[in-house]
DNA sequence: AGATAAAGTCGAAGCGCTTCGACGAGGCGA
DNA sequence: TCGCCTCGTCGAAGCGCTTCGACTTTATCT
């Protein structure tokens, strides 16, 4: 194994210039970093992670945690974790994966053993039993999501709630008058998970607020609920014509299932989805939605750990504005 | 931060006794062990991860390589995710995720700063960029999934050729004479992804050696691919009887659209699947289906991991025998 | 009884890196 | 011209742990 002292030989220098060459915390004249470089191209040197660990106290690992629990759309965490690891690679971190197996001890085991710098935590409920550990941590940590109370946390999210009022502002600006909103799945509100919640509250808050009839219907990710939420719809709201979906498994089958009940989309109804942009736009009928912009979120989190580790403040809250687009799916409402 | 002096000094007892104490490795009178216990308890001791694997050049930490390449099922690559942290997390090791955007050099990386002790690489295609790589690298990996040349490599993976022969098998037995196989999207044959085509090879194996006649179809993972390839078998192949599916995403739409068409199953047409039974099972129609068994693939992996990090030789290939089991979609072929 | 082995413990030497203080050389303001 | 600061480099001191050799004590064998 190659090790700093066989380069410091190598490039007529001393370790330390080596380290210092490496991370830029001293200068180092241009002529001694080429020869250190060179030494280190031709010996194939790699630093000893436990070895900068130990002696830095970083080790330059972040760590991830994902439960996968029911009724989530597991594409969708993925999407998440993809772009946090890309994310973190860019600021030279890697990303270590935690699972909900081990209950919150996790959480204190990787940060006690300075195994991790920092941590991300995905699926955030509302009374999560993780945040009384992470507030105890002597590490910085970031929640893609927010509890019931963030305060002296730091989280980022896209706005739910925005989200929830830009698709009804949507289809009121068409015309439409009877709205609802096909949700995630019942497990998913009464777990209290905020976003479900939270689009919930801002579909009915913006509905009200431009004196729309509206309702929220949750959902199961299957076909057959989705054929029973439309269904049922059209049998107790049949003047509806703009409807909401927030659960990805369903967008299409439901669109297909209003279509089976002889409706057109959009000319006898509007669809408006909450949903990654890539799903919307690959749909057979493109859906008018709001991105869920998994790709942001994650860099945003890792960024904000970053400003964390270096010592600076962050906002407590960061929310990600909701951009509705257009597609296929949305039209006026035909004065019938 | 509480250190092993720390609790030597409280247990009265030096440090090395209690890495020993700790680890094993050489005898700890009972009573010793029980006082650094306490200590440790006490203090709320834990080891630094950093230090110790430079001491030991043990990080216990495993790289699990996750290439999300268009056409695979999320959900099932994030059950092998799981199940792998959990096997890991068994054998005292935690799980570095590691994702394609690297490129090969990521596990050159991760292997060489010994940030990690052995790979676990998933997706692997028959010819794969990062094999070579693998057989260079001076630590040990798990491949789940066969390339075309696994000589030198440890692989494990659901022996996808038998499951082709047990679902044709499965057919025959029923009476059926004509059958076709509705595979993974064309995507995932052309990367010449190992376990696509060894479905086919040995689903037409088995038909070739049962006379039986046979086709096979790539297929999209979308419900409207799901419903041409359902007409073009009516149209082209009206004697068949019996199908194989291999491709969790459209496994439900292809019934309906065999049923939109008229045919009803089981009794028109028997349908089997190679996916997990979770999703076999849960079906509108539970289907019968041979289980691709992630967490057993997952824990066999993380297994012979460890035996190789213990030293121990391991076979250079460990196919998992496929299950079948049955359920309400198949059945005896009408004496038409 | 003497020799040998096993159990149980300690001290010290690293593992490979970062970082602190120090120091010479040169630049600059007064 | 003197003092002072910055640049560029070095040497040495750890970071917290594991492990090796050595030592004492007690049991085991002939």
């Amino acid at each position: 194994m190659v090790k700093i002292t066989d380069v410091a030989r190598h490039a007529g220098v001393s370790p330390s210039t080596v380290s210092y060459a490496l991370s830029g915390k001293r200068p180092i004249s241009e002529e001694t970093r080429q020869r250190v470089e060179e030494a280190i191209r031709l010996l194939g040197y790699r630093p000893h992670a436990g070895a900068r660990a130990l002696a830095s106290s970083r080790s330059n690992v972040l760590a991830l945690v994902v439960p996968l629990r029911a009724g989530i759309h597991v594409p969708v965490v993925m999407q998440f974790a993809v772009s946090v690891v890309t994310a973190a690679r860019a600021h030279d971190h890697d990303v270590l994966l935690l699972t909900q197996e081990e209950g919150e001890d996790g959480l204190r085991r990787v940060a006690d053993t300075a195994l991790v710098d920092a941590l991300i935590v995905m699926d955030v409920q509302l009374q999560d039993p993780r945040l009384p550990e992470l507030r105890a941590l002597d590490r910085p940590s970031v929640l893609i999501g927010f509890p019931a109370e963030p305060a002296g946390l730091t989280c980022i999210d896209l706005d739910f709630r925005a989200a929830g009022e830009v698709c009804v502002e949507h289809l009121v600006r068409l015309g439409h008058r009877v709205v609802a909103l096909v949700g995630s799945p019942p497990e998913v509100y009464a777990r209290e998970t905020g976003f479900a919640q939270r689009v919930a509250q801002g579909f009915t808050a913006a509905a009200t607020r431009h004196g729309l009839s509206s309702s929220v219907h949750p959902c199961e990710a299957t076909p057959d609920a989705a054929r029973a939420v439309a269904e049922q719809l059209l049998r107790e709201r049949p003047a509806l014509t703009g409807v909401v979906v927030h659960n990805e498994a369903i967008l299409e089958p439901l669109i297909d299932a209003f279509e089976g009940l002889g409706l057109r989309v959009p000319s006898d109804l509007s669809v408006t989805a909450i949903c990654p942009n890539e799903l919307a736009g690959r749909a057979r009928l493109p859906v008018t939605s709001v991105d869920v912009p998994s790709a942001e979120v994650g860099a945003g989190a890792v960024e904000l750990l970053m400003k964390k580790l270096g010592g600076a403040g962050v906002p407590e809250a960061t929310l990600l504005a909701p951009r509705l687009t257009e597609r296929a799916s949305t039209g006026r409402r035909s004065v019938a």
